[in-house]
DNA sequence: GGGGTATTTCAATAATTATTGAAATTATAG
DNA sequence: CTATAATTTCAATAATTATTGAAATACCCC
């Protein structure tokens, strides 16, 4: 473990223990281990980093980072900017959580209801008139189907589209936090 | 691939086109692929089935069925009745749309948020007075995600806990299914 | 309680998915 | 334009995860 600046060993274990917690965690949204731990590490240092510090970080090798860091750009949530006078990138995370926020929906909505809805709004009319037991049950639960994932997806397009109650909701958590962090200094 | 009762051919290549998509889209949520086709299967048939039944439908072993069926009956999703005078057990997919999301919030919360307060609200003080460029980024960024988790967290508590306002979201969303199937045939 | 049946468990194996590292590509500086 | 350095890609390999099926367990009726 390299020793960064000032820093506490317990300050060093927490980092630790949560790359770790982070990684397990990403696994149940579908993102691989070392994604979410390239993901973690970043969100514990300030500045970000190039590859070379990330390989070192976390043990990985050059196209690990590079795999890891492409996918966390997808996502919308790591930016690799280009430092004037620089020939390495640096990786950043973003850290407005409205941003965030939205690309994870978007992203979702595009992998996870796009694909359903389609499916579904497909299917429903090939059912045709069969009017067997089994048909119609089908057609039922592809129809319930569809009225769920439809009122996500109006829903999620309402958020994507622009300024909206959960935007609202978010500016709320973003101020809170703030507001929790001048109080404990005071 | 067996004939069911009167349906139609094309009746049947809608539900196999239905199981593949499911299982495919079950592995962003963490749900193995037997898994989401003994859901998907169920879900397109009428009355439940034994484990016999699936085993025959999706060609997969008795092991891997009573898996598969654990992990359903673990989120809610599916329910096993033992029909008076039946010595086997039936297969049931939950219906009520209430109860099926209810369970998918709790499970999920379980699995995804409760780890991450945990280990938040246990790290933020471990970071006691370390006032490095290090730690101070890092506790931000905690507290940052506790507010936000927090929120999500309060949310579902409030959601588990009894009729709110997500219930009534629901109750729309079923009814207007119920309309919908109801206008289709008039 | 015994005989027979359904279900679950779990170690072995198969299948899938992630990681590596060298080659190909792209970008930069001179 | 060429030389050089950084980055990305991708086939091979390693690691992980799912599936199997036989053994163990639980269940039920007589």
């Amino acid at each position: 473990m390299i020793r960064l600046s000032t820093m506490d060993d317990s300050t060093e274990q927490v980092r630790d223990e949560f790359i770790q917690l982070w990684s397990r965690l990403g696994q149940f949204w579908g993102i691989s281990a070392g994604t979410s731990r390239v993901y973690a590490w970043l969100l514990s240092r300030p500045d970000g980093a190039g590859s070379e510090a990330i390989m070192a970080g976390l043990g990985m090798s050059r196209g690990a980072v590079s795999m890891a860091c492409k996918e966390l750009r997808d996502w919308g949530l790591v930016i690799t900017v280009q430092d004037p006078g620089e020939r390495r990138g640096r990786h950043v995370v973003e850290t407005d959580l409205v941003t965030v926020v939205r690309n994870i929906v978007r992203a979702r909505k595009r992998r996870e209801w796009d694909p359903i809805l389609d499916g579904v709004r497909d299917w429903i009319p090939r059912l045709g008139s069969d009017d067997s037991r089994e048909a119609t049950v089908l057609r039922e639960r592809l129809e319930s189907i569809e009225a769920c994932v439809g009122m996500a997806d109006g829903m999620a397009r309402r958020f994507l589209d622009g300024g909206m109650l959960s935007d609202l909701g978010l500016r709320t958590i973003t101020a809170t936090a703030r507001r929790h962090r001048r109080g404990r200094k005071t």
